[in-house]
DNA sequence: AACAAATAAGTGTATATACACTTAATGTAA
DNA sequence: TTACATTAAGTGTATATACACTTATTTGTT
């Protein structure tokens, strides 16, 4: 559907102010159908975002604010998210013998137990969801990428 | 900055997977920089979204329910968005007179002139905000357009 | 060593999102 | 007309974002 129908509104003052209107309304889009994955795990987007960040670490752990730098939001709040993880029992938290200010956090049995289990459903969804060939992806990617400068 | 290096994520499964982390980063890119704008004037994002919605009625009332179709995230709660709109005097609520139901609402004075003071300044970040030239930016907004089917 | 500056994690508060729910008014069909 | 379903708005609660702040620890300088 395109965006003017998505949103009801007729005319944009220009490309530039549609691209950015366009982004939001995808993104949010995006959010609505993967957040349907996730429930069943209790785990919201962004959740699922740290968990991720803390597989990509292959058992080393990883301190709260080197995931804070990693995460697709910049303003959450990874100190907090960790909790909801650690209180599910997917993370552990524990002190670091270099440092007593940080926290080493790790992703348990459970966690990468969950995200495996979420692996081939996402993979799925996101092949629906993009509706577009490979060489339009790949210049998706290009644009967003020089959209940010 | 390249998504790989912005989030510090040295590969993806796939460039699809890649699209929906770049399209999520970059629109919470945006929200941070127009934040800036908005806050002067003691405006969220929605808030901001929804005195849009209110212009392009251009003097005609809309409901609570009318809002909410049009907005960029279906799932915010257009009803308090309004409430916060209303204590700012920048909207104004009345019952609709065929419906009891219903409540209609219309952009104020000081609404108005809220949304004249950041039009230029709107106008210049977009530019800025999107480093992409007339042709690339076209292409982006078909590509969102194609993407969600 | 002493002290200020910087850093890491976490807290407090306002706003917004997500979703189930309530209440009031309207529409519809027996 | 009564009864039931539908619709519009708003409320309640959990989560997340945004941003200022606190506390504890470490670093760096004199």
């Amino acid at each position: 559907m395109r965006l003017e129908e998505a949103i009801k509104q007729k005319e944009f003052t220009d490309s530039y102010n549609k691209a950015i209107v366009n982004l939001h309304y995808t993104q949010s889009y995006l959010v609505t159908k993967q957040s349907c994955l996730f429930k069943p795990f209790g785990l919201s987007p962004e959740q699922y975002n740290v968990l991720r960040i803390l597989r990509g670490q292959k058992g080393s752990p990883i301190t709260v604010s080197s995931i804070q730098d990693r995460m697709l939001n910049k303003m959450s709040n990874a100190s907090r998210l960790v909790e909801k993880l650690k209180q599910k029992g997917m993370v552990v938290r524990e002190e670091c013998p270099t440092d007593r200010r940080q926290v080493d956090i790790l992703i348990t049995e459970k966690g990468m137990d969950v995200l495996s289990q979420l692996h081939n459903q996402m993979h799925e969804l996101n092949r629906t969801l993009v509706q577009l060939n490979g060489e339009e992806v790949d210049q998706l990617n290009d644009l967003l990428d020089k959209l940010r400068g």
